[in-house]
DNA sequence: TTGACGCATTAACAGTGTTAACTACTTTTG
DNA sequence: CAAAAGTAGTTAACACTGTTAATGCGTCAA
């Protein structure tokens, strides 16, 4: 089996070149101005060869999504030792914002961008998603139990307060705030919002 | 001047029919998949025609995006008479949420595509995003003077709540929550997200 | 009548995603 | 061992895209 995994392992290794070179020229000139062709070339390949190893475009973009997730993921992981519940929403909080601000890049790919989402589509179940939603909801779960959150539906509570800092992310990501809002603020404008987000949380009458 | 005047209005008729045959495309396939040709061969001039009007495709959808606008400023008019502040927010928070959910596509354009805000980039300022934003802030900075909603920055504070109901309106938008949520609350969850908001507001500790 | 100007056109350029047809090369099979 | 089958990559082509340059045509001013 000496030579079939070899040959698997070639097999891979330009798998892997591809998405190297899709994600490093994504990252440089965005996704619309990255073509088939500008890929290739950077890997040595025909660009047909790219139809080899993914179905389309929007595929090698969802293979980059789910990479991404990846990296969040394993942001977050850590914070399942934080015991308080309340505590781990906010670092959550935290760590989620500070994910988008040091790749907004590769957020958009992961909570804007509409290619990735067409592969998704044909799947009918967008598991990277839904594992970090899954995350805040048995959090907030675990917070409302204690009573440490107001009580209301999970889902819904744990969708308003994603909604919330993906918000503040999105606006941040396809450049809408930063026209509109007081220059000497655009520094820390995304942490003080969601400081000022988690200081509501406290704050709230049960 | 009667023909100079004729002219004009022709000059003007084309524009309109160009932005009309723009939207209308836009409205059924989306942005990506409408072409310069697309809208000219609607309005039976050849493509470069299109150039004599707008200086290139980002300027269309800018143009959109700005009518786009008055459609919501329209909308959100008429709340300047609400008197108590905190009411009037909440009413901003509904009406701006449902024209997201009844004009997805317009939404779109106006918060989350990077197109139009090309154009604006040379401009140097977002004009009409930042019309929209100051009605924010002033009913923001009211209520606070009034000490129904807890005093802070009125800036961030208004950041975080426009930022929280974009956030939910972009994730709907983009198709990225009736992925992960249950489906017997896909039907009312914005309007459910938001009213939960709209109920930690009032229930916030002075 | 001539020249200028405005509006619209055709033709073309350089690029896009994607598919079909084809070439080597390796492996399996008769 | 030779023929057939399969694999991995290629070239060429299609039908598009946004955009520009060059050109025609009709209307106005000198």
């Amino acid at each position: 089996m000496g030579i079939a995994a070899r040959k698997a392992k070639e097999k891979e290794d330009l798998r892997r070149a591809i998405l190297d070179a899709a994600r490093a020229l994504f990252l440089q000139h965005g996704y619309e101005r990255t073509s088939i062709r500008m890929i290739s070339q950077r890997i040595a390949y025909s660009p047909t060869t790219l139809y080899l190893y993914f179905k389309d475009k929007d595929a090698i973009f969802h293979a980059l999504h789910s990479e991404a997730f990846q990296l969040l993921g394993g942001r977050l992981a850590p914070l399942a030792h934080v015991a308080d519940p309340m505590e781990r929403l906010f670092a959550m909080g935290r760590v989620y914002l500070h994910f988008a601000l040091e790749h907004p890049e590769l957020y958009d790919l992961m909570f804007i961008m509409e290619a990735p989402m067409c592969v998704v589509d044909e799947m009918h179940i967008w598991e990277e998603g839904d594992n970090v939603f899954r995350v805040l909801t048995a959090t907030v779960g675990e917070a409302m139990k204690q009573k440490k959150l107001r009580k209301g539906d999970v889902e819904i509570t744990s969708f308003l307060i994603w909604g919330t800092v993906h918000g503040m992310a999105a606006l941040h990501v396809r450049d809408r705030c930063f026209k509109v809002i007081s220059p000497e603020k655009h520094e820390h404008l995304l942490e003080d919002g969601l400081d000022l987000f988690i200081s509501w949380l406290k704050g709230l009458k049960p």
